[in-house]
RNA sequence: CGCGGGGUAGAGCAGUCUGGUAGCUCGUUAGGCUCAUAACCUGAAGGUCGGAGGUUCAAAUCCUCCCCCCGCAA
C-alpha cells in the first residue's frame, strides 16, 4: 500500500516516525516550504522535511495544492491513502478523491470541539478539563469528516501547551498504527460528527499572548499555560518585555496583598517571592519569567537584581 | 547585511558615559543570638570582569576584531 504522510510540527513528526519505524511505505512527505525563520533570516526547513530527508522519502512543499500541476503530480504518486496530522493547507476535494482509502486525518481534539489551528491551545484557553485525539476520515470541510476513532486526554490547571502535545503526540501516533492495523473495517464503521457543540480554533495572534491583569487570576493562568513553552504568555513592565513561562495562583498570601492598594498588575514582594495582582483579589506568584534579552530565571532571582521595580505596575 | 538587549563570584544585578583599591542583594560556609527558625547579628570563602589584540603610568571602563546567550520581526 502506497502511503503519503503530509504534516509540518513535532506533533504530526512523531507520527511520521512511527510509520516509518513500522515499515510502512510511505511514497512521499508533504511538508510546508521552508521559511525565513529566527534571527538573522536562516531559511529553515521543517522537522517533518528535515526526517524525511534524513530517511530518503521524496518531500514536497508546495504553496497550495489547488493547481493543476500540484493535482497532477499527486496522481502520479498512485497514493491508496493519505495521513494528514497538522498540515496547515486545504486540501481540495479533487486530490481528495484520488487514493482509493481516501485521507485520513489525525486531530488534537474532540470533534467537534475545536475544529481549526489551534486545538490544543484553545483547550487549555478555555478551561476544558480534558481534550484528546479524534482520527476522522477527511472531506472538503474543516475538521467535519466522519469519526474513525476518538481517545481522551486529560487536561489539570498546570498542562502545559507543551506537554499536551507531546502526550496528544503519542496518542495520535498509538491511534493511527491501531487505525492502519485493521484499515478497511475501521473505515467502514466511521460515524458522522453531531454538528451540534461544534467550536473553532482560530490561529494563534500576537495580542492573544498578551496578558490582561484585569482577569482573574485562573484566567490569566490559563493564557500562560497554553502558550507556554512557545509562544509564551508576555506582559512588559517599565519598558521590559517580560514572557511568564510559569506562575501560580496564589491564596495563602492574599490577606496580606488586600492590605495594599491593590492595582492590577501590579508586582509585590512577599517572604522573597514575586507575585502580581489579578483581578477579583486573586494574585498570581511568578516562578519562571524570561525578561526580553535574558536568561529564564525564576521570579526570586528577577526580584533581587531589580527591587526597584516592586510596586509598579505590569501593561 | 532585517531591528534590538545582554555576557562582572554559585544566582540576579550595579559599576562603563566621565579610566584610578571589584561592589550590591541573595546563596554557600563558620560562629553568635534564640524555646526555636527559612528570622536577626558577626566573620569567611568564592572573580583570568566572555576571548584576543591595541591605547595608557594605569582598562570591567576607551579603540579594533572574534565568540556565546536572548527578545522582536518573519
Amino acid at each position: 500500500m502506497n502511503i503519503v504522510f503530509m504534516g509540518t510540527s513535532d506533533f504530526s513528526l512523531k507520527s511520521l516516525v512511527a510509520l516509518h519505524k513500522n515499515h510502512y511505505n510511505i511514497v512521499a512527505v508533504y511538508t510546508q516550504a521552508p521559511k525565513p525563520f529566527g534571527r538573522n533570516q536562516k531559511i529553515h526547513k521543517s522537522v517533518v522535511h528535515e526526517y524525511a530527508e534524513s530517511k530518503g522519502i521524496p518531500v514536497y512543499t508546495p504553496k497550495s495544492l489547488k493547481s493543476t500541476s500540484e493535482v497532477e503530480k499527486f496522481s502520479e504518486l498512485k497514493a491508496d491513502l493519505v495521513i494528514v496530522s497538522s498540515y496547515g493547507l486545504l486540501i481540495p476535494q479533487n486530490i481528495l478523491n484520488i487514493p482509493n482509502y481516501g485521507f485520513i486525518n489525525i486531530h488534537a481534539s474532540l470533534l467537534p470541539r475545536w475544529r481549526g489551528a489551534s486545538p490544543i491551545q484553545s483547550a487549555i484557553l478555555s478551561g476544558d478539563k480534558e481534550s484528546g485525539i479524534t482520527i476522522m476520515k477527511m472531506d472538503a470541510g474543516l475538521d467535519t469528516g466522519d469519526i474513525i476513532s476518538m481517545k481522551k486526554i486529560n487536561i489539570t490547571p498546570k498542562t502545559t501547551y507543551g506537554m499536551l502535545t507531546e502526550e496528544m503526540g503519542n496518542l495520535g501516533t498509538e491511534m493511527i498504527l491501531e487505525t492502519l492495523n485493521n484499515l478497511e473495517e475501521n473505515l467502514s464503521k466511521a460515524w458522522k460528527q453531531p454538528n451540534i457543540e461544534s467550536t473553532y480554533a482560530s490561529k494563534i495572534s500576537k495580542d492573544m499572548c498578551k496578558i490582561d491583569w484585569n482577569n482573574s487570576a485562573e484566567i490569566i493562568l490559563r493564557k500562560i499555560m497554553a502558550f507556554s513553552p512557545t509562544p509564551s504568555a508576555w506582559t512588559e513592565i517599565e519598558g521590559i518585555r517580560i514572557k511568564i513561562l510559569d506562575a501560580d495562583i496564589t491564596m495563602e498570601k492574599l490577606h496580606y496583598l488586600n492590605e495594599k492598594t491593590k492595582i492590577p498588575g501590579q508586582l509585590c514582594e512577599y517572604g522573597k517571592e514575586a507575585f502580581v495582582i489579578c483581578a477579583n483579589n486573586s494574585a498570581l506568584k511568578l516562578t519562571k519569567i524570561h525578561p526580553a534579552g535574558k536568561n529564564p530565571m525564576s521570579g526570586n532571582d528577577f526580584l533581587r537584581g531589580h527591587k526597584n521595580l516592586v510596586g509598579k505596575i505590569f501593561s
